[in-house]
DNA sequence: CTGAAAGCGCTAACAG
DNA sequence: CTGTTAGCGCTTTCAG
């Protein structure tokens, strides 16, 4: 019953006008505190509550953000998702969350759904949204026209399109130089996604070798091409590249699970971690603590990152002016997988 | 530009009246081709897109259906959360999440939230949201009067309800009986909520012990408070136990992130798993596969509750009479951790 | 088969 | 400080 009460209604019973009873709801100033009392009883007693869709068809907002990711199952994404909901909820804004896998046209579906659903913005939560060309990009573009686009962890020049992201390539330059400086001669990185992001963590890898005068090796890059939940798959991975003949004194991953596989094979192969063979993870997730010695892994600060990401979206939905792009550094989060 | 447009420009631009617009847009049937084409051609042409808020405005739904839990980046909540929304997409709904934390007064704000943004239906994903006691539940109650509740991992009687749900009663009794058969004396018993279905698992336990004539013992039933991120505090938790002089040799749990603690305190004690220890998880996550031995871990089924639960759901919105009450069977995976 | 017109419930000028 | 009124863009009778 009560939810079936319009504004029309609450007037009628309170004697005033649905002006004085929008302006009660909406906390503005311009009423006598007695009349807003007498509206507030009888809205109280009815229990009234507006209709959001009236509302959102005047103001043109239901002040809702559209979530984007590939796969809310993820570990990691899983934890974005969770900071950014409850950052938009404190400011006052819904999520709508939307998974698009990750081929390239549910992506463009997905957003588009989004954008049909007149969200007041879009948050595309993982590098994986940003590719490598211009062409790739630009439903991207396409929707900044509309509504300001959030991008966590992934870089993208473009107006009304504002970054939030991590430091990548400094970050697996860093975790990489590392080993290097403890002695790996042939660190092998293990890597599962081509983004912008993806190729970023490559090149760090890449540099740090090249820094250390070290060339590079084909056959120390290897790409799993599997799922993230396929630690199984992981190991047989490496442990194919392992029988044909490839060795290998270090491990550097992307992404926890990855470095868990690593991790596995080792223990199969009768391969000391940390004695013979050092792993790193990235995301420093739960994962890393699943094992026996547990990951070193590169911690990004995600939940920095979401907090950020929720300012930015406020701000520039309020109109101020804020930065397109804002850079966390990462942190090698050092454990049992490695020795220095 | 083009989604500025309204009906009122597509019916000017095609030479017809907005009516005939909104039938060729819900693709009424009574339409002649000739003028459907002609608009088509218009709406194609501007990319006009309908105002979701003035269609929800006048049909009193946007297609939209909330989804609650208490943590979105709790592994199997996640994965919950994901395969429900492709479910729901795929019918055509658009899914607002909303994370509650653990709170009783935060998970009613936060199903009032969702109510009023007029959602559709509102889900409630885990067991966390149904009580052991009536009052605690009133609020579901209350919810159910506006629209159906459906419930993931839960049982409650209501009308308005529907629950889907894995049978944890019997699951858990059948892992603690097959420890039971291979020769387990003492069974430790490690749970992290008091849930109705918390306490449902627990009973499976209990009805274990009882039905092989072994008395229940209060210390080997341990309830761990802290987050399911920490695995380390769970370690910690085994390991005081155990220091207390409490003994046991195999472990059910109520949660695999409990399971992997459990194995990390055997493993700092030197203890073998599974020749002097045998452990049991509940969920089978990702989190099985990490440790050595992988951990043997009672699977629910969760993609088929979700399907189920959306079916049920898109049938009650079509108002189909629906089965309130759907129950799946759970399966212990065989792995490492156990040698039966 | 098509058009006119009456809402849906709320917000925000504009008057008073 | 309060009331009147004109939209917001779409769906849906009801006539024709």
């Amino acid at each position: 019953m009560s939810n079936q009460m319009t504004i029309y209604d609450i007037s009628k019973k309170a004697g005033v006008s649905i002006a004085t009873v929008s302006r009660v709801l909406n906390g503005s100033t311009n009423v006598k505190p007695r009349t807003k009392k007498k509206v507030m009883d009888i809205i109280e007693q009815y229990g009234y509550k507006p209709n959001a869709f009236a509302r959102g068809l005047g103001l043109n907002s239901m002040k809702t953000i559209g979530i984007l990711c590939a796969d809310a199952s993820d570990l990691y994404l899983a934890k974005a998702i969770y900071y950014i909901e409850q950052n938009l909820r404190e400011n006052g804004y819904h999520s709508v969350l939307c998974c698009t896998g990750y081929e390239m046209a549910s992506r463009k579906d997905s957003l588009n759904l989004l954008l049909s659903q007149h969200v007041d913005s879009v948050v595309m939560v993982g590098s994986n949204f940003i590719m490598n060309n211009a062409e790739d990009n630009q439903y991207v573009k396409d929707a900044a026209a509309t509504v300001p686009i959030m991008l966590l962890n992934a870089d993208f020049d473009c107006s009304n399109v504002y970054c939030t992201l991590c430091d990548d390539y400094k970050a697996t330059q860093d975790a990489t130089e590392k080993m290097l400086d403890a002695g790996m001669q042939n660190i092998l990185y293990l890597y599962n996604s081509n983004s912008y992001s993806g190729l970023k963590k490559l090149a760090g890898y890449q540099n740090a070798l090249l820094t250390h005068d070290i060339p590079l090796k084909k056959e120390l890059q290897q790409c799993f091409k599997g799922s993230h939940e396929d630690i199984d798959g992981v190991k047989n991975f490496v442990d194919h590249i392992y029988k044909k003949g490839i060795r290998f004194d270090g491990i550097v991953t992307s992404d926890d699970f990855l470095a868990v596989g690593a991790m596995n094979f080792a223990r199969a192969n009768n391969i000391n971690v940390p004695g013979d063979l050092q792993i790193i993870g990235y995301n420093n997730s739960i994962l890393t603590l699943c094992s026996e010695p547990d990951i070193s892994s590169v911690d990004n600060r995600l939940e920095d990152m979401c907090i950020q990401l929720v300012k930015t979206l406020i701000g520039t939905l309020s109109q101020n002016e804020m930065p397109q792009k804002t850079i966390f550094s990462g942190e090698l989060i050092k454990r049992g997988s490695t020795s220095f």
